[in-house]
DNA sequence: CCGCCGACAGTAACCGGTTACATAACCTTT
DNA sequence: AAAGGTTATGTAACCGGTTACTGTCGGCGG
């Protein structure tokens, strides 16, 4: 039954395995009458080549492989949408494999893509940069998305988070809001580490005089939630809240709501990434164009694995600026 | 350079490829000495095993592939989310690949599993019948999440979509709502089609006098704010909207709540799925553990494939009702 | 001292495809 | 009719692992 192999479908047509082979993958030396009792035969025993064999023989999977950090929330479905679009669009197959913040076990879930696949995208902002290159199997080409700018040995796409932080800041502040908490990322984070930077630049930069305060968190809602309430709690003045990323804005902008406080008119909240659902809040975020930076991603990667370059190393995009109603313009009786 | 092979690894070791295998993979008679210097060969090559070749020897990837309809959304992150969390407690890797709508399609999609994976775990619930089983390769076992209970060649799991909408119906009336209109999802699917079912038979029992107003709907936001266009274009009395997802149900409230109607006082909504937004919405829904459902699905999966037996052919989920605000019981001057 | 046994290591077949090369059949061409 | 070319098909090696089987060596009992 159910696992025929070229051999059984060779023997049914009664013909060798190398015409079945011919046949099926289109080659134009078979005589059509042939042709068609292999494709019966095949048919008929519901034969289905089998992958692994079939790149083994060929050296090439024709499948590209996507390491991300954890599949969940919106942000990084969003990046496969668009790296399957592109990747479908070139005849790629595309398997996903997450890997959790554990940097030994990240290096087991890239060395099991070695064989599976003939290259790799791999979303690493957590991963410390040797680990990173220890870890990426060297037979295997990869295109790394968000990587900590020391990993150069391998092409990347970058997002430039400095520029972000600092349009965002430049935003609050011409919105008239004086007294702006950041509430940080991850530490270990790339994005987090550039964004808090890119804050702290912009603010010595264009208001010297504002006090600097920076919350940690984690970039889930939870650490928004508990930022709020942090925020709440200490009497310090704050109009403006600027998390690091949308889901802690989101957590964020509930609790103060929650606890009886105007958005904007007592405190202002914004995000990173523009996730979907940061429109229905209308939150003011920074629009990360990550379904575009996942289809450059399988784009430059393909054009690796046939030989057309690796073209430039290090891509940078640029976030634009999303002004909704959680930032709005103060009126001139606050403050 | 980069790809050293097991032959690479004995030569560099003076062994033979058969010591190195046996060596690599943790067997017990191989010298102490012996396999020092293998693991120190390969640790120099940088050698990483070709997980084709392997898999085709011992006729076992050791990974289990999932096909999802569209890899987009919280809802399919979460139950990615459960399954990764199984699959890597028992050892297996998870391998994601997406499937659209078209029915071609999808039977390439799950032909390119073939030697690739052990298993699949496939949600299709747009997929006709009868296309499923055809496109299933036979020597793959499989266990489907939400197919039409038609196919009853595989172990599957369904969501008991009926008695979700029963239960949403009958919260709706017990909260004072009278006008009930249900935003049903995508003809071919059959969540959609249970939930538009469950809608319907509630409300023939329960308030056999109401009328039954359904507003066409293909479970994206966009859909919803186009059912909300609807009901407030049209003069037709409206008190409350059903839409068969949470997207839609988001998308409705978001244009319902911009054309200045308050919600739950004009009109309540409610949704189905329980995605993680809702809560931030507030948003009345059904609450669905799809990664617990994943989570059960890799289990049942990896038992076949170990030989546990399949256990029982169907397995059905509750959907639970979580009542938030947007539904909150109408006080005795409305209606 | 001989035969047997256990521990370790090597040889080669096999998994299921692809394809270089060999072969056979048929058709031209002179 | 023989030489040469073209086309359809078969044979077998190969991709990179695993493992059954075989062989070697040292120790031990009789």
């Amino acid at each position: 039954m159910g696992e025929a192999t070229i051999r059984d479908v060779a023997r049914r047509a009664e013909v060798s395995v190398a015409s079945v082979s011919r046949a099926l993958n289109g080659l134009n030396n078979v005589r059509g009458e042939t042709r068609e009792r292999i494709v019966t035969a095949a048919r008929e025993l519901g034969y289905v080549p089998h992958a692994g064999a079939r790149s083994l023989s060929l050296a090439r999977a024709h499948a590209i492989g996507v390491v991300l950090p954890d599949l969940h929330g919106e942000f990084f479905s969003e990046c496969v949408r668009g790296m399957d679009r592109e990747a479908r669009r070139r005849g790629y197959l595309l398997l996903l494999s997450n890997m959790h913040d554990d940097s030994e076990q990240a290096a087991v879930a890239l060395r099991a893509m070695r064989g599976r696949v003939d290259g790799l995208l791999v979303m690493a902002p957590h991963i410390p940069p040797e680990s990173l290159e220890q870890a990426l199997p060297s037979a295997l080409p990869a295109v790394l998305i968000n990587a900590p700018d020391e990993v150069t040995s391998r092409p990347s796409l970058r997002l430039d988070n400095r520029a972000g932080a600092e349009a965002m800041v430049r935003h609050l502040l011409a919105n008239g809001y004086r007294h702006i908490v950041h509430i940080a990322g991850p530490e270990g984070n790339v994005d987090a580490r550039e964004r808090l930077q890119g804050f702290r630049d912009a603010l010595a930069e264009l208001a010297p005089d504002m006090p600097v305060r920076i919350i940690a968190g984690d970039f889930n809602e939870e650490a928004g939630e508990a930022a709020a309430r942090q925020i709440l709690a200490s009497g310090e003045p704050c109009d403006a809240v600027f998390a690091a990323n949308d889901m802690m804005a989101i957590g964020c902008l509930h609790t103060l709501r929650q606890a009886g406080k105007r958005v904007p008119e007592d405190i202002a909240v914004a995000g990173f990434d523009d996730v979907p659902l940061a429109r229905y809040l209308a939150l003011t975020t920074m629009e990360v164009r990550i379904a575009e930076i996942g289809a450059r991603a399988v784009s430059r990667l393909i054009d690796m694995l046939e030989g057309k370059g690796p073209g430039t190393p290090v891509e940078l995009h640029e976030p634009a600026l999303i002004a909704r109603a959680t930032t709005a313009a103060r009126s001139a009786d606050h403050g």
